[in-house]
DNA sequence: TCATCATATCGATAATTGTCTATATGATGA
DNA sequence: TCATCATATAGACAATTATCGATATGATGA
């Protein structure tokens, strides 16, 4: 997973809609009709929103008849929490200071 | 810290450039020079996605003389990661068949 | 004080995004 | 087969975003 993969993931959460859906999600399975319950947007939007969510890798759609049903994709998750925690991890303890003056 | 918050952080980690930078951060403080060196954007363009990333409390700043130096900010980072490890923990083990056919 | 250097802000612009209405697609059941 | 229902796509549009060049700000040192 490169950069421009979890850059992607990222945008696709940085829409308070969609972080609320996402969240929602974390219940279980859900389909479009109660997401649709929950927001006040259309049902195109929706769909937009499940679109975007879905190409990321974070959320996964299948189709139980004529309706559509979603669930957290947990191996994308893990490894968007993966690549954070390494962040998190890189950081030292003192503050380490760049050369600019050296260099200026 | 509510959804906002969250889609805010995510919104500015959701960009090739600033999830660069960000990953850069997490191996110490760094200034504005160093930055620039390593990504092809103009001088305004790198100090405007550094102000995103300090707006969403993702990466503080400070004045050194007439350097700006950065460091990740281990608390929201934290607060992030806490959110998403949350919604990973709450999907249940079982497939949760919402009552659509019920309630049509 | 003033020139210089690093950074921030301004104004412009092309590209992208989120939203809608209208319409198409695709599954179901009579 | 055809009407119906849930969902997806198309087209339009306003708002936002990422980027730039030009310029302002603010710290430093002669």
């Amino acid at each position: 997973m490169d950069y421009k993969a979890y850059a992607m993931i990222m945008k696709a959460l940085g829409d308070e809609t969609r972080v609320k859906i996402f969240d929602m999600l974390s219940e279980g399975e859900r389909c479009a009709c109660k997401l649709l319950d929950e927001f006040s947007v259309t049902q195109p939007t929706l769909s937009y929103h499940m679109k975007i969510l879905c190409d990321c890798g974070l959320v996964s759609a299948r189709r139980d008849g004529i309706w559509m049903r979603y669930t957290v994709r947990q191996e994308t998750l893990a490894e968007m929490i993966g690549f954070l925690n390494r962040i998190a991890e890189g950081i030292p303890e003192g503050i380490e200071v760049c050369d600019c003056k050296e260099a200026g």
